[in-house]
DNA sequence: TATGAATGAGATTTCATTCAT
DNA sequence: CATGAATGAAATCTCATTCAT
């Protein structure tokens, strides 16, 4: 890849994270990176694209890593599902890993990107748990005709998992670490699922 | 109170809530009240100044109501403290009828004030539960001498207990059906409490 | 004289002498003297009003005792003029006395009236004094026929005159020392009356 | 160096020399340099900046002739320094021809320049000649041991070296008559030294 | 491939002044 | 006699973006 475009990718990531999408002066970045203003514009289509290209990598693996899970949960049955613990905790592990890898720029990607076409990052991948959680309440649902699904809760939860992972990484800064914190917070939210998010219809 | 000074309030409310103390106009709030850019400058010290003027009644309810919670709380010995449940209930039920009385500016302070002074007020709120689950926290832990406070699940749950009542009122915005989905809620943090803050010494 | 004009007179000079004649806010003074901005017109024209009332005092005194001393100089004859060392000395000690009777109001005259009506007072001070140095120094010339005038050395020395004065009660603020300090500069200033502005006509 | 630049260098120090650095007008330099007002940001820092590029060279020239002649001075024996006449001639035509090169820029200096950061300009120069008086007055001192040395006439002596220049190019707008006028006065000013500076001790 | 220059629209803020009451 | 409200014009500055070279 062509170096000044790599210079501006840093120095970019740098200034996002230290100002913020919005407040990040282009005019800074690429004197930073030893070149001059325009200089964005041959790489880049815009502001936007300069942060897209910034954080593109590390989104598209958090959400390949999502969707592969997803994947994998959704060819199990019911049966099997019981006893997926295992994948969980391999998925926990690997999300973590990842986050931590993409470190400045998952954290950029989850505070600084107001204003940016990826402001809604974290929200989508929230919608993304959503879905999945739709999906595996309503196999439960029919394994259990006489609960319901309360679907604000089940909303909530699709947030908290993700603010578990979000609240880790802008609190924890080693891996090492935050994977021994996350361990009980999972344990506490699966516990959640079977109390919380199925509820007597009766009621 | 000054008519036009009501309008500008009444409008930066509006722009606020749009655009986002950053992105809102004086401009187009003076306009919009029928008034010149200047006049902001006469019943305010500046943007920042409106902006605290739109969101202060609402803050100091919600720090009222919080503070007077947690007073009544360190009034009670830990026998008593078994048994605030009620207290709990009604202290949700007030937060949750402030929330909902002042809905607009709560979503602004929620979500819109990044720039503002009141950026961090989300923050400082978090802080003092998180003090007061601290003290809490200190109590339980004398009580049960073979345990200990695991500190991060510790913060994690003040972030919590402010989280359940931020998303509540970004995505529910009906008073009463946010009264019934709270209630489990909380319910399942106070589970949370007994089963992951306090940890065998042991381990 | 009114209470509240009074009072805006003194918040005035006050502001003044901070901030400077352009930089002094209207509305502080109000605020400071316990009234409101409009208040200022009633009692004067407009800014310039309100300083020229804060100055008006000091600065007739002070073109007072100037033009005396040159009317009680103007009515002596060249003869005579040779022994008014005695006025002299009574005239530097009139104006020190009144410059620093003036202390603030006359420090504002002099390094604070920038784009006010009084801006020029300095300058308008130093052509009185150079109008009547070249009064004095053609009654010089026609006793001295062949000598001539250097008429910029005589600007210049009206100038230094009144610049004596002027960095006196910007550098010394107790009136005893300027009055002991302000002599021999005195002297030395009226030795080269005749050292400099006298030349001979032949060179 | 770019055009466009020195277009707006010379509408600046045009529109400075006129208005002052305060109640100059961005605008009105760009629109007369046929630019926009954003363009100052791109060449300058912002209105100061500007102005120190509009003044800086002369500075620099003024201060490197007064520190030059300063040090010649330090490398001389008492014995010596009676014969530096010459020295000094030299040293005043330099600066004449200096401040009248820079003709408008001196002008913008010393009148001009109220709000900038160069606003101190004179007293900064008044200064470095005042330390270097007190240097001379000290070798003078131990030369005649029932001599003390007057420190306020000390100080206004520095301002009236000072203000001699200041004078003649405020007042005289041709160097050469200039230069014919500032010798006697600065004669005179020597003259001072001996008889105004030193006085005896007894007294 | 990148520079350097410049635009243009917008932002907040300041303030003397006016005027109805 | 004074208030309180509001104006309106101007000010500096910021910045993403464009474009000829």
């Amino acid at each position: 890849m062509n170096d000044n475009k790599e210079k501006l990718l840093v120095s970019a990531r740098k200034e996002f994270l230290e100002k913020g999408f919005e407040k990040a002066s282009l005019r800074k970045i690429c004197t930073d990176a030893g070149l001059t203003t325009g200089a964005v514009y041959f790489f880049f289509q815009d502001k936007n694209g300069l942060f897209g290209a910034v954080v593109e990598e590390a989104v598209s693996k958090i959400q390949e890593i999502i969707l592969r899970h997803f994947e994998s949960e959704a060819q199990e049955s019911f049966a099997e599902y019981q006893h997926t613990e295992d994948d969980h905790d391999a998925f926990t592990e690997e999300l973590i890993s990842a986050l931590y890898y993409y470190y400045d720029t998952v954290l950029i990607l989850l505070t600084k990107a107001q204003g940016s076409e990826y402001e809604n990052f974290v929200d989508s991948v929230i919608n993304m748990v959503d879905q999945q959680y739709q999906k595996v309440a309503a196999i439960y649902a029919s394994a259990y005709p006489d609960k319901k699904i309360n679907e604000y809760v089940l909303h909530w939860f699709a947030h908290l998992h993700i603010n578990a992972f979000t609240h880790l990484i802008t609190h924890e800064p080693e891996e090492q670490k935050a994977l021994q914190l996350i361990r009980p917070i999972m344990n506490y939210l699966i516990q959640g699922w079977t109390d919380l998010i199925l509820t007597d219809k009766s009621v």
